[in-house]
DNA sequence: CGCCCGATTGAGAGGGTTCAAAGCGAGTGG
DNA sequence: CCACTCGCTTTGAACCCTCTCAATCGGGCG
């Protein structure tokens, strides 16, 4: 069974099986974080690039306020920052959200990789165009949204994303986040998420379980969230890729 | 005189005068496009790599209700997209906003780039995370805070951008934009910008002539605004470059 | 001179926030 | 095994920022 990391390079070129092992054994050196735990602090210059295998993390910056705004989730497969190493400082912070598995690697390491393969290059250009694209998307989905679409449309976009690594079936997955945390990240208070939350599962369009949610009806909640997974680049290159390796 | 794109990548990595020269021959292929142009449409799969030369231009979304999100600005200097021909799709709209002087580079030219010199790749890869850093600002900016402070935000990344391409004096800068136009990319309606425009006027924060911009008291706008250019990642190889100069 | 787009101003409505307080649930220590 | 506590979730009420709708003003251009 691939690693998240493998499994999500996939969709960026066609991997062969020599790209796969090398892709596996360069992220050997795993370490296991607690919660909220700061992986790469504001203003920092890392040593290593961090590869997330188990666990939620992400990148943030605080407030003035003492708050802080969540900008991106790092989920299993997702690597932050692979070329920070051309910044003296690095701009916000990467922590865990939940406990953690995650993959150092050296920069020395990734240099290997970049020049023992153009696929693997390819593959590490495509998540951070992918990332790019989130990014984006992300600003949109704050500055344009309510609070109700805003939350579906990040609910859609995570039920995608964990299905390329094969963290969700085809309408549920586990959300190991408090409300707090959605908060922070969806800009807005946590009476308010709260009350959005409620009003979706009463509009039928999710339903949880602790922290496990289901979409019954996951066509309806992309058109009530204007969600279109184009921007993850998750399916296109697949095949193109796949094509350009015969 | 060196072209702005030269002139920004300085801020990358400590160019020799062969990568200058090796830039500026890059960039011979200029077009003229007129206001509201689009250069690249969502969902093309783009030829080119576009650097601005004179104008504004911006990258942008539209939203189901026939209005549009502005998430970023492409100022002189600024290259759009170095590495889409990686993703068969692009996943947003690139648009002039005035009158543009723009370059057009095939991909084998930035190959031939990144193939001479390694000082030309890292300040290309430094212009892409500049770009990224810029891009989570403007999540936070966009997301977190209120209209009089988001547009002062602003106004404070492009003096310094501008600065950095020789566009602005210490204090005021040519800002060709239609209050329309920055109300696209603020978020927020035509109306609610102008009452703030006349706020931050009225307060003495910054002071209009036409479409020239002057701003009286820099540090009482950045403070006001919570602005710290630190994401631009324009200051610390400055420094840096200019030693490995002489 | 008239047209048209952009800038400007007014009044009312609504979504989201803040402040406050009461349930609820899981982990801890006695 | 239970009581306790801390953090998360949930609910209520009042306030405020921003939006919508509408109308007027102003300048550039044909």
């Amino acid at each position: 069974m691939p690693t998240p990391f493998v499994r999500k390079l996939e969709y960026g070129a066609g991997l062969s099986d020599q790209d796969r092992q090398v892709l596996e054994h360069a992220v050997r050196d795993v370490r296991q974080f607690k919660p909220r735990h700061d992986l790469i602090l504001e203003d920092d210059s890392p040593e290593n690039v961090h590869v997330i295998l188990e666990g939620f993390a992400c990148r943030y910056k605080r407030l003035p306020d003492g708050t802080r705004q969540i900008m991106a989730y790092l989920v299993p497969g997702d690597c932050c920052d692979l070329h920070v190493s051309i910044l003296s400082r690095i701009d916000h912070t990467i922590g865990t959200l939940t406990a953690c598995k995650v993959a150092l690697l050296p920069h020395a390491v990734i240099e290997d990789l970049t020049g023992q393969s153009r696929t693997i290059t390819r593959a590490l250009w495509w998540s951070t165009l992918s990332d790019q694209g989130t990014q984006r998307e992300w600003l949109i989905n704050m500055s344009r949204r309510p609070a109700d679409k805003r939350l579906a449309h990040l609910l859609c976009e995570l039920l995608v994303r964990l299905q390329a690594v094969g963290l969700a079936t085809d309408n549920s997955f586990v959300l190991p986040l408090t409300q707090r945390q959605l908060a922070e990240t969806l800009a807005m208070t946590g009476v308010h998420l709260n009350r959005i939350v409620r009003q979706l599962r009463e509009e039928g369009l999710i339903t949880l379980k602790g922290h496990s949610i289901t979409i019954p009806d996951v066509e309806r909640l992309s058109q009530f969230s204007d969600f279109n997974p184009n921007y993850l680049h998750l399916t296109q290159r697949r095949d193109a890729a796949r094509q350009k390796d015969r």
